[in-house]
RNA sequence: GGAGGAUUAGCCUAAUUGGUAAGGCAGCAGUCUUGAAAACUGCCGGGUUCACGCCCAUGGGGGUUCGAGUCCCUCAUCCUCCGCCA
């Protein structure tokens, strides 16, 4: 969420924002936002000034009282009348507020200086050299689905059975591999890249959702348990976040650096069609996420941090991988600067995204109240939070089947695996 | 699911039969000091104002009242107990 007065005094910035983000159609909701900005501020002085009037009147009516001297009834008649003006403005006060708050949550966020102008993710730029790694695919690759089928540790089918489509099993040393990929990332970012290990609820209520800005924009991707009106995570990102909603923190615990595993659940609605074979999109799929929370000037470096943190991992499994920048036109609502990762799929040819590394400023802080008070400073100020997946098991296995199998169509496990895993290889059953 | 108790600012704690939130700690700035501590002064929830000030804020939301931390309803969370269940 922006910040009404920020706003206010930066329209043109605001506006230009919304067109570089291809969100135009958001421009004649800014200016409904400052009308009703204007005329809650003139309510605001008008229901204020009654106010001070009736505190005033009713002190009066106390003192009256107190002594026995005198009567106060036509004080007080005079101030119902008061009372009642002021719960019709404070009324009309509440419905503005509720307008203005529904535009608020709405617009974006700000874009930082560095992401460069795009319609589309067509123009997101490479951000360094894609890294690579030798394997000698010197033999036809299978794909992924195929290997998970031919070495029995993947079953699509009967995961559609017990769920619905997108809903994968793992099984056998399958299974083992998804939980070593897990481990192995925890462990390295607890162990070497300075992470409090969090294992978060997967429900969330809705004020977590609409804290990191899940609500209202997606709220129709979003799995719900109306029984409870609870939210199933889409991302760790949500729990992980919240867990400090409302919080002063304290300016000497900054910055906090959280790593979670949590499964991810999303519904994917309207994007059928579209790279949904086998994992390449699912409804229920496991992430390890790192989640920040900084001071503000800190907060530019922590995403480079995060960016290497993710990169990480895909060099101790030896994955190619390339770095993207995303664009104005294709960086996400909430984010102020946001880099991709994505992984090579030597069957698909292509690349596949595997993490995305985002800086959100004090926009998810705004939402969520999360705040600390700086050094030499006694007014609070909000954090700056931070995320990355690191990494999304998914499409990092389509990339880890794909580049690690055998001419004779088995899959070696990475060596940094080898140690959580407890085998070398998986061989046909 | 049922019964009782609790929730006041970053933390801790007050507030007559309803009369308009008082303190303490921590933190920050300053005075003093060679430096620090101590002591002292100011700041120390949000909004608005050049400022004085004014308004809002006692877990959330309603209600009664001229006036609500206080009375009523409701929801949430925590604690204790009962019931049910893994």
């Amino acid at each position: 969420m922006l910040d009404i007065n920020y706003i206010r005094l930066n329209q043109v910035e605001v506006m230009n924002m919304l067109h570089q983000r291809q969100l135009a159609v958001e421009v004649p909701r800014l200016q409904e936002l400052l009308d009703l900005d204007k005329e809650r501020k003139e309510l605001v002085q008008r229901s204020d000034d009654q106010k001070a009037l009736r505190n005033k009147v009713s002190k009066e009516v106390a003192d009256i009282k107190k002594s026995g001297q005198g009567s106060a009834e036509e004080l007080i008649v005079r101030m119902k009348s008061v009372s009642e003006e002021i719960a019709l403005m404070d009324n009309r006060l509440s419905q503005l507020e509720e307008e203005m708050e529904s535009i608020l949550l709405a617009l974006p966020n700000k874009l930082h200086s560095s992401v460069p102008a795009g319609k589309s993710a067509a123009e997101n730029e490479v951000f360094g050299e894609p890294v690579t790694f030798v394997h000698n695919l010197d033999f036809p690759v299978k794909n992924h689905l195929e290997l998970g089928k031919s070495l029995g540790i993947l079953d699509f089918e009967r995961g559609a059975k017990v769920s619905g489509a997108g809903f994968p099993a793992y099984m056998g040393k399958g299974a083992r591999l998804e939980r070593a990929l897990i481990n192995f990332m925890l462990d390295m970012h607890t162990e070497n890249h300075g992470y409090t290990e969090v294992f978060p609820p997967f429900f969330v209520n809705r004020e977590s959702l609409r804290g990191t800005g899940q609500w209202p924009k997606f709220a129709d991707q979003v799995y719900h348990m109306q029984e409870d009106d609870l939210y199933a995570i889409p991302t760790a990102e949500v729990p992980v976040t919240n867990l400090h909603r409302g919080e002063m923190l304290d300016n000497g615990a900054l910055p906090i650096s959280y790593a979670a595993y949590s499964a991810c659940f999303r519904r994917e609605a309207g994007s059928y069609g579209k790279d949904t074979r086998g994992f390449l999109r699912v409804h229920q799929f496991n992430k390890v996420e790192m989640v920040k929370f900084t001071r503000p000037e800190e907060s530019y470096e922590a995403l480079e941090q995060i960016r290497r943190n993710a990169e990480a991992i895909l060099i101790a499994l030896k994955i190619p991988y390339r770095v993207l920048l995303l664009c104005s036109g294709d960086i996400s609502a909430n984010a102020a600067k946001c880099y991709d990762i994505e992984v090579w799929s030597p069957a698909e040819q292509k690349y596949l995204e595997a993490s995305s590394c985002s800086n959100f400023e004090d926009y998810q802080a705004r939402r969520a109240n999360i705040r600390f008070k700086p050094n030499g400073k006694s007014k609070p100020e909000f954090v700056h939070t931070l995320n990355g997946s690191g990494l999304a098991t998914s499409r990092l296995m389509v990339s880890l089947l794909e580049h690690y199998q055998t001419a004779e169509g088995n899959i070696r496990v990475p060596e940094v695996l080898r140690h959580y895993t407890r085998f070398d290889e998986i061989t046909a059953p």
